[in-house]
DNA sequence: CAATCAATAT
DNA sequence: CATATTGATT
């Protein structure tokens, strides 16, 4: 109990300062690791017998966070003597001495791990780790909840970047074994790989999935191909750099702990079947809760995990439902022809996301809304919309959060709160967020549908389990006029696709030249952009209700193009 | 350097 | 086949 979770979190410069108690019988050796510990602004106290250093940490075990032991074949029992005796203190063995059997036994007496000497300043570098993890190990057990959690995160932000640099060139020397993996299981990451929380419990979020690499993948910081890094570098942990989640450490030979670990490359279950740290998964954190703006969003599930390949490869991008409802969001309050990666990127204040995922993901974005709007326009994603009335009025300085406060107050929605919705291609979740308003149909207006686009562009994303078909319905359209409404739209389509066909297929057959339907169309599409880039801004043209002819730039949009004048009106719906 | 588009991999 | 990453272009 030397360092609990909190104290951690407070403490400013993370591994500067830490208490170190080195037992070491040979004087050379102990003064040489001593000034390399302090040379890295550890605070050393050095011990040649093990009966000092016992009394001075019974005596005094608050002065100490960490014990580096030195066992050698005279003194094997001493040094097991400390090692039982200090249990509260994660300790580091050391040796000159090769033995397996030694360094297992140091293992099962407790010791956090087993260095060889001598000791570099690498080694020496790494065992801050073991405070972190015993802190967080010993203190969680109770609270666990996010204070902890996110306690947790900030340190292991700062952390982070060391690791990686530390990783990176482990492999150099000799057995660095596992630096860390030999925590004990009482690590109970509410199995957060494939618990998702119901969109309505917000401190749930998503525990923590981890994305299967492992490593950092954003390497804006990460030292792998250059050694920039290098120097200490906690001086920028700042959010934008506390990447992934996930601290690994680990060398290529990892196999001490038990055979079956060899996970070829990335079977992360393999991980989690074997490592009670594991959290196979990584994700690219994602605020639940996230009403919007403003918020703190960051709170990466993170969790220093022990097993991690050492193959730097860049994880693969999960788009989550999450991470596509932010993605959405923050298309949308750029205005989707000003929607580029980059701010998109940072709308989206996803750490541990690069900029070329965003990109691959709005290329796939784009391919999907052309492909479900192939007609009418395409110039819903001009490359540079020349003319064509440019939102331009405002914008220049980041919409980040730029709500302006009173914008509204549609007090009345229809809604609850935490109707879900899930994200979809669509406008969707965006305007929900954009609007800050708690459910997910904003404009209560009856009438406006600024997500003409919306429906049409829903895309079956791959919902969490606990998600039903509904969610992935309309219930952010609009509420168009009964009667077409139930032709084309059924209550709960549950993909764009789907409900294209029914219409085509179907009901909507009928319907025939929307030829005039097309300017009513772009003009809507026009309005519901500004509309979106600017929710602030009272609603720009009086887009009337959804009469028909928004309906039926909805049908359009959807790829019904013959609309027969009578059917309009004519509430008789079925089949021809 | 960043955005897009095209190709390739999973 | 869909989705994500890598690579090539501009």
């Amino acid at each position: 109990m030397v360092c609990t979770a909190n104290d951690l979190s407070e403490w400013k410069d993370f591994p500067k300062g830490l208490k170190v108690l080195l037992l070491d019988e040979d004087i050379n050796s102990a003064d040489e690791i001593r000034s390399k510990l302090e040379a890295m602004d550890y605070a050393v106290a050095t011990f040649c017998n093990e009966e000092e250093a016992l009394s001075a940490f019974s005596g005094k075990p608050e002065s100490f966070h960490v014990a580096i032991v030195e066992v050698t074949v005279g003194n094997g029992n001493g040094s097991f003597k400390f090692l039982e005796s200090a249990k509260d203190l994660p300790i580091v063995m050391t040796s000159n001495i090769d033995c397996l059997s030694t360094m297992m036994k140091c293992i099962a007496l407790g010791a956090m791990e087993f260095l060889h000497k001598p000791l570099s300043e690498d080694k020496l570098r790494n065992i801050w780790q073991h405070v972190v993890h015993k802190a967080f190990n010993a203190g969680t057990a109770t609270i666990q909840s996010e204070s902890v959690k996110s306690v947790e995160d900030s340190v292991a932000s700062k952390l982070q970047l060391k690791v990686e640099i530390e990783e990176a060139d482990n492999g150099k020397s000799d057995n660095d074994a596992e630096n860390e993996n030999n925590v004990p299981p009482t690590d109970d990451n509410n199995s957060g790989s494939d618990k998702y929380p119901a969109p309505s419990t917000p401190q749930l979020k998503q525990g923590g999935r981890l994305l299967d690499d492992g490593d950092c993948q954003d390497h804006t910081n990460c030292s792998t191909e250059k050694e920039t890094a290098e120097q200490e570098g906690e001086s920028k942990f700042v959010e934008t750099s506390f990447a992934m989640a996930e601290v690994s450490i680990q060398v290529d030979t990892e196999n001490i702990s038990d055979g079956k670990i060899k996970e070829e490359d990335d079977l992360s279950s393999v991980t989690r079947a074997e490592n009670p740290t594991s959290h196979a998964q990584n994700s690219i954190d994602n605020e639940k809760s996230d009403g919007g703006v403003g918020d703190r969003s960051q709170a990466s599930s993170l969790r220093t995990s022990g097993v991690t390949k050492a193959s730097r490869k860049k994880m693969k991008v999960d788009w989550t439902a999450d991470l596509h409802k932010k993605f959405v969001q923050a298309v949308e309050q750029l205005g989707v022809d000003q929607a580029i990666p980059s701010k998109i990127l940072e709308l989206m204040k996803v750490e541990g996301l690069t900029r070329h995922n965003v990109a691959s993901h709005l290329q796939k974005y784009r391919m999907h809304k052309r492909h479900s709007l192939p007609k009418s326009d395409d110039r819903r994603w001009p490359q540079q919309q020349k003319d064509q009335t440019k939102r331009s009025c405002y914008p220049t300085h980041k919409p980040i959060m730029a709500y302006p406060p009173p914008y509204q107050q549609h007090s009345n929605h229809p809604f609850p709160p935490n109707s879900s919705v899930y994200p979809m291609w669509g406008a969707t979740a965006a305007a929900a967020a954009a609007n800050h308003l708690p459910g997910v149909q904003m404009w209560g207006t009856p009438g406006y549908s600024p997500w003409a686009a919306s429906a049409a562009e829903s895309w079956h994303w791959k919902p969490y389990p606990a998600i039903h078909a509904e969610a992935w319905g309309c219930p952010v359209m609009p509420q168009p006029p009964p009667q077409l409404l139930y032709n084309c739209l059924p209550q709960n389509q549950p993909s764009f696709y789907g409900a294209t066909s029914i219409a085509d297929n179907h009901h909507c057959s009928m319907l025939q030249n929307a030829f005039d339907l097309q300017p009513a169309e772009e003009v809507i599409d026009k309005v519901v952009r500004e509309a979106i880039s600017k929710p602030w801004l009272p609603l720009p043209l009086g887009l009337k209700p959804p009469s028909t002819d928004s309906v039926l730039a909805e049908l359009c949009r959807q790829g019904i193009s013959a609309i027969p004048p009578h059917s309009i009106n004519n509430g008789s719906n079925y089949s021809s």
